[in-house]
DNA sequence: ACGACTGATTTCAGTCGCTGTCATCACTAG
DNA sequence: CTAGTGATGACAGCGACTGAAATCAGTCGT
């Protein structure tokens, strides 16, 4: 016999995400969340924040991934190349079956202005992360918050063309193309 | 006599920067804000959706002055040149005479991650009207997205550079030179 | 002049997000 | 057998926000 059901943490993630978009984020309380799992409102605030960050816990894991593909460009590697490298690294980190449940998620997130709010946060943290680790590389401001707003904007793209329906490609494969769309874009294309 | 004192929005909005900037943010309560001006709190929530609403209002002007200077960009325009000329009429938006009201506003912003959310999503609809804007000029996706989120990612480091201590250029000025930045990195440059 | 009307405001009661504090409770180390 | 230990529960309380009804000074039509 054990004291608690383990897991706490993973059975409340995953009972909000079902709960929100069963009856939405706002008509859900938090109270609703942990009592079905098994858990008092208390317990919820006591493992996540807030009642929306239930939704954003990978983020950690998620950055690092953009980190390392920093890291992993050469060192004289121009600043095109190691945005290319860290939105390779960072594509990987969704493979595609995570699709169906990315989906369902962003679902939730596009129907609340209170959760976009929150996963821009989380994204603007992302981009200053990125920005911080190509100045430690030598980039100069503003190139390097520049470099690294441009690589978030490329991920959001191309993620957000990910999960449209339809869609098939993976999420490497359409960053990349959305990368190359910038350098049109921009009259640097090859 | 009248009624009531006049401008009740102006300064709530006014007491509220006030207050948010004297004591924090979350150190202030909604009813504080309403009482230093001789209201209620439930007439504060009349007028503004939330406590964080009260220091973005200005928004609407802001946005259209980006879409008047799309518009304003000549018909067959690149989406270069039209990017340049919707942050030269949005940066005009800040004058010099600005400077130190923005300057304020901001370090209560930045100091609050809250607000920083708020903030966030008005420039993340920003980014949304601005390339709603270039595809009704005949850019297609995922170029339209693209150069607007490169639009207001330059004038968010440009308007940061703006009110840094010691800046002295105008805004129009550092914008444009953050653009050049820009075109730099991407190795478009002239 | 008088009553109906208007519109901004107040009053009040209530829900929900979130927090601090202390008690529980099952198990564990000594 | 006793003293922790760590996750949880129970409870009280604050502040953000909302809906509904009351107030109240001026305005308008007659």
């Amino acid at each position: 016999m054990v004291r608690w059901e383990p897991g706490a943490r993973e059975r409340l993630q995953a009972a909000a995400l079902e709960l929100y978009a069963a009856r939405g984020f706002e008509q859900t309380t938090a109270a609703d969340v942990a009592e079905s799992v098994g858990l008092t409102e208390r317990t919820f605030f006591r493992y996540f924040a807030d009642k929306r960050e239930v939704l954003f816990d990978g983020q950690d894991r998620f950055e690092q991934a953009f980190l390392d593909g920093v890291a992993a460009a050469a060192d004289g590697a121009s600043a095109i190349d190691t945005v290319t490298a860290a939105l390779r690294h960072a594509s990987a980190f969704f493979p595609d079956e995570r699709r169906p449940w990315s989906r369902q998620r962003q679902a939730v997130i596009s129907a609340n202005p209170g959760l976009q709010e929150r996963e821009l946060l989380k994204m603007a943290a992302l981009a200053e992360a990125v920005a911080g680790a190509l100045r430690e590389r030598g980039l100069v401001e503003p190139q390097a918050s520049l470099a690294a707003h441009a690589c978030v904007t490329v991920f959001g793209v191309a993620f957000r063309q990910w999960i449209a329906v339809g869609e098939e490609r993976s999420l490497p494969d359409i960053a990349r193309g959305v990368l190359d769309e910038l350098r049109v874009l921009t009259g640097s294309a090859p």
